[in-house]
DNA sequence: CCAAAAGTGTTGAAGTTACACCCATGC
DNA sequence: GCATGGGTGTAACTTCAACACTTTTGG
């Protein structure tokens, strides 16, 4: 490509991520707000922005997901492309372009992300930037702008996939947890209700986690054991072909 | 976007197919043969085009297929955009495309796509037009235009893994299969040996295939009987939240 | 002592793997 | 009658699902 043009926008392609945290009892996605047009309220947007010329794919996800929170070494995972001619027309979604956007009848491809971050490591600022950030819960979203609710549907659907296979929801806790965390993620993930002493045994014999001496304090029931991700054995169960997590 | 473009050709975003076919013994991808240019030989590549402007992007893909096979309705499933700057910057390829576009250094953002396809229904006519296309062996491909062996290699993992819990292998066999080709074909996309007894057996109760009264003719051992694929319990199946085939 | 969540074993059913021989046909 | 691939059953093992009570702490 032309070399003058690397760190000019390209006006075609944009990058949108799902930010996907964690509060121990819900799967929460990280928003948005948008100020009112012309007194039209603007609905929720998935954090996104037109990819540099000169920039890969992954890495404009990954300069969105920094310029948000500023968290760096975050897992992402490419959704797809989505490129409907007509996923910028909506006349909502029109008046927003048309105040912030050169050219906004130009067609935009954007090429959908997820990422999973604990939540702890990012609160949103109140009103930071002109733009401000909140963490919705995900089952309250029924209304995005543009056509990103069909890229959250997308990326919770592969979430929901791939936690199945790779054990990807450890990007969402912090890093000492106990079991019942682990095991609430997995329900509220899979949407169903698992078996508590079944997961405890099945998640054990992977050796995927490890126990550590501390325990819970403070808490009015019996004090949970605090558990790590062990990421040696994780390693090596992805090099032997590791793929049920048999949920 | 602009109305006026809707039959442009957008000249920052392709579609590239990985047409994949089955010949009962082994999996081959449909490639373009390109015209040596300047004397230097060109690899071969996925077929593929950049978008219109007014098009969706399976739509394109779809275009590719029907343009280069006279194939309609096929099975066709996006494996994601690539978009490394650098994609199309080898000194080979740019020759070539200084050749065919218009703008050969502009950056285009692929979407990548396989497709399954029978390939009783396509014989790559020779050189039908300027660019030929031919059925290359899988496992013979080493070497591709731009970064299209990575294309190919995420679409052969999609297809490994989809078909272990989606039977979309069908789409590569004939209307009419024996249980013996069902067999290879899932043997040869696993890439492994899958137990005779246990296939079968597994296979006939998923009720997924329905026997025929008709055997195989004039084939010098046991004839054996022909099943065709079960629609209408695969969509109640689809419904039911199938998803493990068992192997 | 009460409320709350942590932690722990067993059993029956289902599914998976491994394995060897006879059958029908064309030549 | 021989070569070729088609077609079949069983037994040992592993995995999965279902299920209830005791423990530890704070208040």
């Amino acid at each position: 490509m032309d070399s003058k043009n690397r760190h000019e926008l390209n006006p075609r392609v944009s990058a949108d991520c799902v930010i996907f945290g964690f509060d121990l009892n819900q799967i929460k996605v990280l928003l948005i707000e948008r100020e009112a047009i012309n007194g039209v309220e603007q609905s929720m947007a998935l954090p996104g922005d037109l990819i540099f010329e000169g920039e890969n794919l992954d890495t404009a996800a990954s300069r969105v997901l920094y310029e948000l929170t500023g968290l760096d070494e975050i897992y992402l995972e490419q959704v797809g492309a989505f490129g409907d001619p007509n996923r910028l027309n909506n006349p909502k979604d029109q008046l927003w372009l048309k105040a912030v956007r050169q050219n906004p009848t130009e067609r935009v491809i954007t090429i959908g992300f997820f990422s999973l971050v604990n939540m702890n490591n990012y609160e949103p600022q109140p009103s930071s930037f002109a733009k401000s950030a909140a963490w919705i819960p995900l089952e309250d979203i029924d209304e995005l702008a543009f056509d990103h609710m069909e890229i959250l549907k997308a990326s919770f659907a592969k979430l929901q996939h791939k936690i199945r296979i790779q054990p990807i929801g450890f990007n969402l806790l912090p890093h000492k947890f106990t079991l019942s965390q682990l095991h609430k993620l997995y329900e509220v993930i899979l949407g169903r209700e698992l078996d508590k002493r079944n997961f405890r045994r099945k998640m054990l014999k992977l050796n995927l986690v490890q126990s550590l001496e501390e325990r819970q304090a403070g808490v009015p029931h019996k004090p949970s054991q605090y558990f790590v991700f062990n990421e040696e054995k994780y390693n090596e169960l992805i090099l032997h072909g590791f793929d049920n997590f048999g949920f």
